[in-house]
DNA sequence: CTGAAAGCGCTTACAG
DNA sequence: CTGAAAGCGCTTACAG
């Protein structure tokens, strides 16, 4: 495959004039090698733009140096519109591995119904992060035979009292009582919540309890009329919203469970004449890039990514070491923009 | 860090009754073991629930098994805010790798700026992939270096003549006469164009180019005052869309180098109380998920990401078998939609 | 068609 | 502080 003849370790040696095992030694940074002989080394892995092979160190150390990424999306997305939200937590992901010194392989579930099997045994990983808004239930069995096989995961969800997982997770519940708040000061009394409310959607769900306990402190009582089942799609979003107004009933705000929900409903609502916060005050969910250059800007909450992904990372590499490892659950910000504000819009 | 005891080929072999080799060859479909044994060793490898182990088998195959995506954004994009057309492509490159079995490592170059010898010489891959409106002329050399170093490498951008190396790109070229063409069919006269049109972002001056040529062929002469420099970003388009009105111009079309662009414009033409498409007609390139869903929904050129995808896997995987590749122009498709329609609209 | 053996390029006790 | 040697788990000539 590779022509040229690879330079080894042995290479290193011989120019450095040292011994095979001092060249690995000073390259891991033993500290039981001399100083001046390590500098010779290095100079010579200069000279030579030599690097150490990976198989072979990861074989002998019995270590992949290499996390994997599975991302699982629901069944109904089409595989090239995947979430932005989950790009950005890629990106995040990606940047902590890259400072750890480990490698992110990534995997789309879709492709591979296996993958329980194909990675973290295959031990291409020493461990794997789940990404994805797939139905809890479905997955619990996964998570369990993943675990009792010794594998190392944590995964991107709701994080519910009594699971045995390590999950990271935004404080969906508390991000659901902003919207509502928020919606409620702006003079919104019968508000509709466009997702899933259901335990096989954990995170929506978290964030329908946040709407409708809301909502009850508020002396307002939950109209199940109010709620339509959607996944994160933006034809999901579509979908939903003319489902409610095909039910005939009055409402002056959408909550929707998701940016890309609430795009898709934002879509329906203007092709049904319905003015965006006018006649509906609009709030999705996770503040993609997108929420902020839709017309008008729609108010969102904010999960913080690039956190999520570091600790998502770090829970993991504890993991892989031994260490305990709880889980942990993220704060959210409310970010208001025009689509909900009634009062000015007026 | 892996508590369990592996199994390995050895394992297998004592369970099948058969000598490791001999496991080895069931494994990697060698046609000289009998059918029979084979069975056996399919057997207690399904039993005993084992997995090659992909570190000792491409060390002694001194072959990766794996192949590199490297990343490289504007220098100005938010890591946390990647450009969706990318997320498109990472699908498709991935569904293509696990099709061919190849593994694939993911890394955003703003995270590592020495990738080229990071990854191809660390021989976790037998080759990379990369993708990124970086400046050109910037990575020109690196690109050379990377190809005297024996290393695999194929690109996802402009295809031009005379280059060495393998790239898969569309045609950017038709692309800005498509819209051109169509926005001159809806009586555009003063079309603006937003994006660099220098030889630093071949992909946007081959866009620029079939603007140009398509204006000039209408007898319309090509008016400077009309480009503005923008890279692939919301703020860039906004930027670039405040310049063009600062410039005092007359103009009555967008031409927007990307999708990101489009939508920084339309966010910009907006709070200037321009109206789309009645007073400004607007286009965009790459039909993100995004483009159907703004307001009004943005005309776009679509590339067929999926396609795209496939055919740099396979291209790099043909580089790595020592077989002649040659480079890609990919067909592209204009999507109207209303942010252009200025006769219905209008 | 099958087995015994060498070796991929490292890391790490073990002995000095 | 350094070297000689064993071995990580495979693949693949080599010999039958």
């Amino acid at each position: 495959m590779r022509e040229r003849s690879r330079i080894t370790s042995f290479d290193i040696a011989h120019r450095a004039g040292v011994s095979q095992s001092t060249v690995s030694r000073a390259l891991r940074g033993s500290s039981q090698v001399n100083e001046e002989t390590r500098q010779r080394v290095l100079r010579a892995v200069a000279e030579l733009n030599y690097k150490v092979d990976k198989n072979a160190s990861n074989l002998r150390r019995k270590h992949a140096g290499t996390l994997a990424l599975l991302l699982s999306e629901d069944p109904t997305a089409d595989e090239s519109h995947i979430n932005p939200f989950f790009l950005s937590m890629l990106g995040a992901i990606t940047r902590a591995c890259a400072q750890h010194d480990y490698d992110l392989l990534v995997s789309f579930q879709q492709f591979s119904p296996d993958w329980h099997a194909d990675y973290a045994e295959a031990h291409k990983a020493d461990g794997i992060i789940l990404l994805g808004y797939g139905d809890y239930l479905s997955y619990c069995d996964k998570l369990r035979r993943l675990a009792e096989r010794g594998t190392r995961a944590v995964r991107w969800g709701a994080v519910l009292p009594g699971q045995g997982d390590v999950s990271i997770g935004c404080d969906n519940h508390a991000g659901g009582r902003l919207v509502t708040e928020h919606l409620l000061a702006q003079g919104c009394r019968r508000i509709a919540f466009l997702g899933d409310a259901s335990s096989h959607y954990p995170e929506f769900f978290a964030r329908y309890l946040g709407y409708a306990e809301t909502l009850e402190q508020a002396g307002i009582t939950v109209d199940p009329a109010l709620q339509v089942d959607a996944v994160s799609t933006e034809s999901a979003g579509q979908a939903a919203l003319a489902t409610l107004l095909a039910r005939g009933v009055a409402f002056d705000a959408v909550f929707a469970a998701s940016d890309l929900i609430a795009i898709g409903a934002l879509h329906a609502l203007g092709a049904h004449g319905l003015r965006v916060p006018a006649d509906v005050a609009l709030a999705g969910f996770d503040d993609i890039a997108l929420a902020g250059f839709v017309n008008p800007p729609l108010t969102s909450v904010l999960q913080d990514t690039q956190q999520a992904g570091r600790i998502l990372v770090e829970s993991l590499l504890r993991l892989i070491r031994g260490e305990p490892v709880a889980s942990t659950l993220l704060p959210v910000t409310l970010k208001v923009r025009r689509s909900s504000l009634r009062r000015e819009a007026g």
